[in-house]
DNA sequence: CGCTTGGTTGATGTCTGTCAATTTTTGTGG
DNA sequence: CCACAAAAATTGACAGACATCAACCAAGCG
């Protein structure tokens, strides 16, 4: 059975009525991912959509030549796969698991029908992308104006945000993050993640590790970044 | 008033039945933007939402460096300003005219309204935004991915697509484009576009000029650009 | 305890941003 | 209608950031 209390605190639910969320509970599935595994694959029909329970997903996509890079990560409470909402029949990306994770899913014909029947879902739906829209010009507004230096103070910063840990004076990241990870998510090379994590450890900025990240001087970070705000 | 025939064919309102247009239209209000002219300004509190009827918009972003980049151009039939579909209530971006422009413009206030009552509506107005978005991680990827050239010719394609006109065997496109423009939309400068155009003049690929741009080649382009497909 | 995956660091080349000078086009006011 | 100013575009020289190539190290894991 499905925890009720863990669902109905979600912001994509709010406004809600009970019998709403029973109805829309009682179509879910939960399904669990092991560490690596794909919920689906990039290029698939879009069959259902996830809410993601536990865990950490990694979105991919993968370019024609064979070039990947990390459209964005998805964080417990989010939705994904909700292809439909784009007008797609297809799913644009590939989510894998980047720890053990947990999510429910609905098969994608229910998404009509709930939208129809729930404008207040549809809307909280809609602003949900549009935040996601608003990231991604973000994004776009960073690799058009900043060198990688800055890309990759503003990715960590996102990543403290979305996924930091606070203990202490520190944040870990709090999933596993590699180098690649890094350079994929700011359109540059392991190697330069490297050199510029090397030169912020010895600045006091952040400590590495083996998929690991943990910030230290998060002010520091931002003044980096160059957006005193933030 | 406003000209009916020319909204009910608009595909963002599909799906309308012909009372609610009717209340839709009797509350917009008709506005002329001469070329050159902001809609509104970036940071702005959002009053108003618009469709774009005639005419062409360059959506500018600027950052607190004051640098500034092309977030997308409004063609006809496009909605904007909708900040309220992004959960804000700031426009993010300033809206110019890049020929002399017509729109209608409703008070923000009455977009919870009119979504609420047509779920059609918001469904429409949510795969938009959710267009946009697979636009932008497009984008995203090809800066990610591809070297200057490759983005350029992306974004001529892009161009072509979206405000291209055939005549013959080439393709103008149909607004005042300035290298400048281009530079903003692929995050490099002026120079190396002009560079970058000059070469594929000699090639053959495109005609250049003052604000003007005209595809001769669109599948040798499409070549350079390394996607066969688009 | 070896193998695999992830990380670090150096050397080198090149793409492209910056600086600078010049030309071409357009628009405007006398 | 011409002259002049402003805007857009072109092209060259140069430097620097960053990708690429390469070698080596560290840490999990079976």
């Amino acid at each position: 059975m499905i925890d009720r209390e863990l669902v109905e605190v979600l912001p994509i639910l709010q406004g809600l009525d009970a019998t709403a969320l029973d109805r829309l509970l009682t179509h879910a599935v939960q399904r669990n991912y092991a560490k690596g595994a794909a919920v689906f694959q990039q290029g698939e029909d879009a069959t259902h959509f996830f809410l993601l329970l536990r865990g950490r997903l990694k979105v991919l996509q993968v370019t024609a030549d064979g070039q990947q890079f990390i459209v964005r990560v998805v964080n417990p409470g989010d939705l994904f796969g909700v292809a439909m909402a784009i007008g797609r029949t297809q799913y644009p990306g590939t989510p894998v698991a980047a720890v053990d994770s947990i999510a429910l899913a609905w098969p994608m014909t229910m998404m009509h029908d709930i939208l129809q029947r729930s404008p207040t879902l549809a809307i909280n739906t809609m602003q949900m992308i549009g935040q996601r829209l608003d990231a991604a010009h973000e994004r776009l507004r960073e690799m058009s104006t900043h060198d990688v230096e800055g890309r990759v103070a503003h990715a960590v910063i996102r990543l403290a945000r979305e996924a930091g840990v606070i203990s202490g004076a520190e944040i870990r990241i709090d999933f596993p993050v590699s180098r690649q990870d890094i350079a994929e998510m700011t359109g540059t090379t392991l190697h330069t993640v490297s050199r510029i994590l090397s030169h912020w450890e010895t600045k006091g900025l952040v400590k590495g590790g083996r998929q690991l990240l943990v910030i230290t001087d998060l002010p520091g970070l931002r003044r980096l970044a160059g957006e005193e705000n933030d």
